[in-house]
DNA sequence: CGCTTGCTTCAAGTGCACTTGAAGGTCCTA
DNA sequence: TAGGACCTTCAAGTGCACTTGAAGCAAGCG
């Protein structure tokens, strides 16, 4: 049987931007993984990739003949943003939202860019509130060590 | 009934470095919160705060004579450190060590200094995550709002 | 042929961080 | 003295994000 390319390349304009960037384990046109490939390549569990297909969070994964799913660099690609936005805390929920209007197509582009511009805000906030955190950090631990030193010297 | 200080000011030094930075509502020696207060304070529950006690993670709470929690300003930095780390995505669990650590006094500084680098270290890798995850989302806005353009001018 | 490996579905269970409910005590005001 | 506001404990419930278990199918190997 010759290996099917899931994404017709010349297709709707689904969501072009996913597929930047990182490399992947085997080149286009031979991207049939196995779950537990993907499981190894992505560090989620078998039973987490089932389950994110099920709640819409990793949709139209292709299957093989007798029922297996395989994914491609597609999906790859669309796991590893999920895997970014799930950083970020956003709710499973929200990115289930997310998926739902990258299947509506184009005219969901500026919804999506509402919800990516809020979730930047928001990583940004969280950022510096980190930020803030490592100088709580940085104070206590320079505390410690400083008394620390003392009680050596003493 | 007088009001009573709950920080002898001049006992053990518990953790000096607790008592650092923000603005309290109420000046020390008047510090007797309740737990309504310390609530919409904190932004924590009633129920939380009860549980954060239940569990070791805000020890040693003051009463009055008729059995109602009255918290401190003490109490106030500490939940304020909590939050803190709360955010770094620490589990409670391991709050509640570092609690028992600062409860056990000067013998602890070095254990607590190791968990506050490893904490350290932690919270800049997930800055630098943090900071990637803007990166892809800048290249996704820009994406959706060039899209949306061309097809405004379209 | 039978065994092992790896996949399948569906349902139930887990761990974490709280949240909610029930029943009751104490104080203040009308 | 009755009501309401606020507190108490203890136990049970909730929401989220998975994880585990049970039962079974399909391909490859000795």
């Amino acid at each position: 049987m010759p290996v099917i390319d899931s994404t017709p390349v010349t297709s709707p304009p689904v969501d072009v931007c996913v597929a930047a960037g990182t490399e992947h384990p085997r080149p286009d046109g031979q991207d049939r993984y196995t779950i537990s490939e993907v499981a190894a390549y992505t560090g989620l569990s078998a039973p987490t990739l089932r389950w994110y297909e099920e709640i819409g969070l990793l949709p139209d994964v292709e299957r093989s003949h007798n029922g297996q799913r395989r994914f491609g660099n597609r999906d790859l690609d669309w796991l590893a943003f999920v895997r970014r936005l799930r950083l970020t805390g956003m709710p499973v929920a929200d990115m289930v939202h997310f998926a739902q209007l990258v299947k509506r197509g184009e005219e969901t582009f500026d919804e999506r860019r509402q919800i990516l511009e809020r979730t930047r805000r928001e990583v940004l906030a969280r950022m510096a509130e980190l930020q803030d955190t490592v100088a709580v950090l940085d104070a206590k631990i320079d505390f410690y060590a400083g008394a620390h030193q003392a009680s050596e010297r003493a």
